[in-house]
RNA sequence: GUCGGGAUAACAUAGGGGCCAUGUGGUGGACUGCAGAUCCUCAUACGGGAGUUCAAAUCUCCCUCCCGACCCCA
């Protein structure tokens, strides 16, 4: 069994072999930092989050990098009407995307180069592609890439360069020499943030820093590159022009790209005005339950965001948390019977198997539910021992360093265990005296305190909510 | 228009030639002082049309519709 990625160059799924033996470099678009992040950008980052989880799972020793945008034109606007300098703006958005990555239990990629801090990687970069013949210096200081200098544009996009120009909505640009060319270094304006340069004062065009920043940090050649599926064209496309007219190379064995947030049948986006910080949707929901629901369908599939889907990704995986809590019960008391050998090793290997085929996240989570199911009527019918319980919940403690999807507090706190006994035996008492009355009020302030009490046939259970 | 991804029960999603898919919600039971959880049970499916096949939700072809990309975007 092998991974498979479906790789956007070829359009299919293909086996994932490695630059070198065990080892993946990955590189994930970043965000132009100019404001929060919303639901559109925490889908990307969850995604290739457990992508690159289930790498190094799987045995892989990976390098990840994630990029800052931290210079453009919607940066510059921004912080002109905020009346503070554009690396100011942008600092402060990338100190908020990392507490809202984190409260999305986002890991660290390796490196988060920004554009503003590799000038000297794009602008060798640039001079490097001028040299071999595939860019030119306009007039005004720019300088741009001659698109028609390459003779197999749109590999990525599987258009052709006519197909492209002829449906264009590009703005004519007198200073270019094909309508088609980008621009990887424009000239600045009076007062405009500015870099030396040998075209004279001027920043990075949009796709040349991310050529740049891997070439200085992963090398010319890359295993995976990931971003949201609208970064296809121009960006990835571009950035796979960029580097080749500098190596010759292509640029990434993979390109892996997520599908679109979208809000009413509309991809939510910050230009349609339609989007949903972070932020917010954190603060109503832990990041557990948004994770569950982005992992929850294909990465590639397109989702419709609303609060009812997050309330039924709430709803679903509390099913998984209540069989988890039970489980630690379970694992406390002390019990004999089947130590779940099988079913915890047909889980494992269902979940691999899903998440080998092209990062079938949802598979995986349905291998979590068909465990559920087992385990809970185990745990109906008592036949599960203490250390079946306590190999299944090591099992799910394992995937979960993927997924985050189970309660991260720990659970073996001795103190509160004999607490909660003293609590249940006296509870107890008054149940068999019928004073419902106090043994209720126990129970509905536990419950205040997040711990339910659960009378059973079994005896009265106890967990956290 | 050109490219790409789709259309699966009430809803959200997996699957991808034959075998009880998963969850939410709904039905009826079991358990139960109540509540909750859990178990059992039932129902509702593969956009439309041809074809290939002993067998198609799954393969092929055609059609319809949806979303995205083609200026910025995860």
């Amino acid at each position: 069994m092998s991974l498979k990625i479906h790789n956007t160059l070829t359009g299919k799924k293909e086996d994932f072999v490695p630059i070198d033996q065990g080892k993946v470099k990955i590189y994930v678009c970043g965000v132009t930092v100019y404001d929060d992040i919303h639901m559109g950008h925490a889908r990307s980052m969850i995604v290739f989050d457990m992508v690159v989880k289930y790498l190094r799972y799987s045995g892989y020793e990976v390098t990840h990098i994630t990029n800052f945008t931290d210079v453009d034109d919607k940066i510059i606007n921004r912080a002109n009407e905020a009346g503070i300098p554009p690396l100011e703006l942008s600092a402060r958005y990338i100190r908020e995307y990392f507490r809202d990555a984190e409260a999305l239990g986002i890991g660290r990629a390796d490196i988060y180069p920004k554009a503003s801090e590799s000038m000297d990687d794009i602008i060798a970069m640039v001079r490097e592609i001028i040299d071999n013949g595939f860019a030119y210096e306009a007039e005004d200081g720019s300088v741009y890439f001659s698109v028609r200098k390459v003779k197999d544009y749109g590999r990525l996009t599987h258009r052709s360069l006519d197909d492209m120009e002829s449906s264009g909505r590009i703005a004519e640009d007198p200073m270019k020499k094909d309508q088609m060319d980008f621009a990887i270094w424009k000239s600045a304006k009076p007062g405009e943030i500015s870099w030396d340069s040998p075209w004279g004062k001027g920043r990075p065009g949009w796709h040349i820093e991310c050529s740049a920043m891997i070439r200085s940090h992963l090398g010319d050649k890359i295993d995976i590159h990931g971003g949201g599926n609208d970064l296809i064209f121009p960006h990835h496309e571009n950035e796979i022009l960029q580097t080749e007219a500098c190596t010759g190379e292509p640029l990434a064995n993979y390109w892996m790209h997520n599908g679109m947030l979208q809000v009413k049948g509309e991809k939510m986006s910050k230009s349609l005005g339609n989007f949903f910080r972070v932020k917010e949707v954190a603060s109503k929901y832990d990041p557990q339950t948004i994770r569950f629901y982005f992992l929850n369908t294909h990465y590639m599939s397109p989702l419709i965001y609303s609060e009812d889907a997050l309330e039924e990704a709430s709803a679903s995986l509390k099913r998984l948390v209540n069989n988890y809590r039970d489980l630690q019960s379970r694992s406390r008391a002390g019990a004999a019977g089947s130590d779940m050998v099988a079913e915890t090793e047909e889980a494992r290997a269902s979940f691999r198997e899903s998440l080998d085929d092209d990062f079938n996240s949802r598979g995986a989570i349905e291998a979590l539910f068909v465990l559920a199911k087992k385990t809970n009527k185990a745990l109906a019918d008592g036949s599960i021992s203490s250390e079946g319980a306590e190999r299944v919940l090591s099992f799910l403690r394992e995937i979960d360093g993927m997924l985050g999807i189970y309660p991260s507090e720990g659970l073996s706190d001795d103190t509160l265990d004999k607490v909660m006994d003293i609590l249940i035996a006296i509870r107890g008492e008054l149940r068999k005296s019928k004073q419902y009355k106090m043994a209720d009020e126990i129970r509905d302030r536990l419950a205040d305190a997040d711990i339910v009490l659960e009378d059973t046939a079994d005896g009265v259970k106890w967990k956290r909510a």
